[in-house]
RNA sequence: GGAGGGUUCGCCUAAUGGUAUGGCACUAGUCUUGAAAACUAGCGGGAGAAAUCCCUUACAGGUUCGAGUCCUGUACCCUCCGCCA
């Protein structure tokens, strides 16, 4: 959510912002509400003072317990008038609040404009693609032949879009997220195994609701949620605390399951690895100050460490800035970083990298005291580490060999046992 | 599942239904060669050019001229018991 000053003095500013990320907003209504809002609290903030002086001097008469009726019943008067006025106030305020949720973050200026997914600009581009000199199979292939999943049981349990990993398959998982959270944690980043289980309020704060609903499991019995991406509890982490300066920034490197329904995609990706219900994967997530130029810096950051995962495991891929059509509301700029798989012929979507200003830290009232004693709201930034069974469609995909085997990529092979993944 | 206790500023803490205390920490200033100490002021949010005013005791209602305080409901935290592992 927008400072509602912020936008009253940026308005050409949001308004910009707003189109470019495809959004309707009514800022025609929103000012309007707006300034009846304020007008209205004025008329109730002034029947208040009245109020007020009358039980004050009631409060200095106190002792004496003299009944002034005259009081009384200007006092009765004045709570009637009160209760009138802040009906009408509470109602314009809601629905101020409805439509401020409405309202996008701005995105940095050296984010590109764009409608969707086609104005998104390719920054960086690393690895060659392999050239097979034999038909190259796809992962599910691979993985079936190999035995490292097993989709069909994994229905009959758990249902559709669900699966085993299994043999090196499982291996490799627990290998990739490891190397992952070791590298970053060495970097300096505070480890955290992070709840999956989670409130409402972390979800509202994060900004996935109200909008993305439909995409998160309820747990109706218990009224909890199971959370998407570390991103929501680890950006929680702070809430409703405020942070001395000195400490920041806060860079964590979380580990936790991951569960999404895929509401509305039914169609898409419905076989092998790339979409699932469950999965697990490893979140950097930073907290710190509001100087937005280095929150920039962090981001860069951010990418910099998931590239050299890529980079570790040999795997070709590019980087994406997406264009404010493409990019979520919370977002000031983000990336994507798209790794190489062999069998869609195209690079698909491995992390993502996002700056989003204070818009979470305000909803979730994350705040910090500055070296001159005042409160401020803080950044959030987070990516992906890795994201695991989907990485394993570009490992099993880009390493396979002619004879149907798979090459596991050095930096894994000491924790899966093996250099080469043959047929058992 | 049952019983009880709790939630006031970053932390601690006070308030017979009558102006939300006080301390610590922090910030600025005075003093000092510098620092510490001491002293002074500030230290949740909003409106306003300012004076000033309003809101703020977990949240939402109610009673009252007036609610941190009384009543109702909700959330969260803690303790104990039971059940399960």
């Amino acid at each position: 959510m927008l400072d509602i000053k912020f936008i009253r003095e940026n308005l050409e500013k949001v308004k910009t912002a707003a189109k470019n990320k495809n959004r309707e907003v009514d800022f025609e209504k929103l000012l309007d509400l707006d300034e009846k809002h304020r007008s209205l609290t004025q008329e109730v903030e002034k029947v208040r003072a009245e109020r007020n002086v009358i039980s004050q001097q009631r409060t200095v008469n106190s002792k004496q317990l003299t009944d002034n009726s005259e009081q009384r019943t200007k006092g009765r008067e004045l709570k009637e008038q009160l209760k009138r006025l802040e009906e009408g106030q509470k109602k314009i305020t809601e629905e101020l609040n409805l439509l401020l949720l409405t309202v996008p973050n701005v995105p940095h200026e050296s984010v590109p404009v764009g409608k969707d997914a086609s104005g998104n600009k390719e920054v960086a581009k690393w690895g060659n693609l392999p050239k097979f000199d034999f038909p190259p199979k796809d992962h599910i292939t691979l993985a079936k032949d190999l035995d490292l999943v097993d989709f069909d049981r994994g229905v009959k349990v758990g249902g559709f879009r669900q699966y085993f990993l299994k043999n090196e398959g499982a291996l490799l998982e627990m290998a990739v997220l490891t190397h992952a959270y070791r590298k970053i944690a060495k970097k300096g980043y505070i480890p955290l195994v992070a709840p999956s289980i989670v409130k409402e309020f972390t979800l509202l704060g994060n900004g996935q609701f109200p909008w993305g609903r439909e995409e998160v499991y309820h747990l109706e019995k218990d009224n909890m949620y199971l959370a998407g991406t570390a991103e929501v509890p680890v950006t929680a982490y702070f809430s409703g605390e405020v942070l001395d300066e000195r400490i920041l920034p806060k860079k964590f490197v979380a580990f936790s399951s991951c569960f999404r329904r895929e509401a509305g995609s039914y169609g898409k990706d419905t076989k092998g690895l790339y979409r699932l219900h469950q999965f697990n994967k490893v979140e950097q997530v930073i907290v710190t100050n509001n100087e937005e130029k280095q929150s920039l810096e962090f981001l860069e950051e951010l990418r910099k460490n998931s590239e050299e995962i890529l980079q570790d495991l040999e795997l070709p891929y590019r980087v994406l800035l997406m264009c404010t059509g493409d990019m979520g509301e919370p977002q000031v700029k983000k990336y994507d970083i798209e790794t190489w798989m062999p069998s869609r012929n195209a690079y698909g979507e491995t992390m993502s990298d996002s700056f989003m200003g204070d818009f979470q830290a305000r909803r979730l009232n994350i705040r910090y005291r500055t070296g001159k004693n005042v409160l401020q709201f803080c950044h959030t930034l987070n990516n992906t580490a890795i994201a695991s069974p989907r990485i394993l469609i570009a490992i099993f995909e880009n390493c396979q060999r002619e004879d149907g085997s798979i090459t596991v990529p050095k930096v894994l092979q000491d924790f899966v046992g093996t250099d080469v993944i043959t047929k058992r």
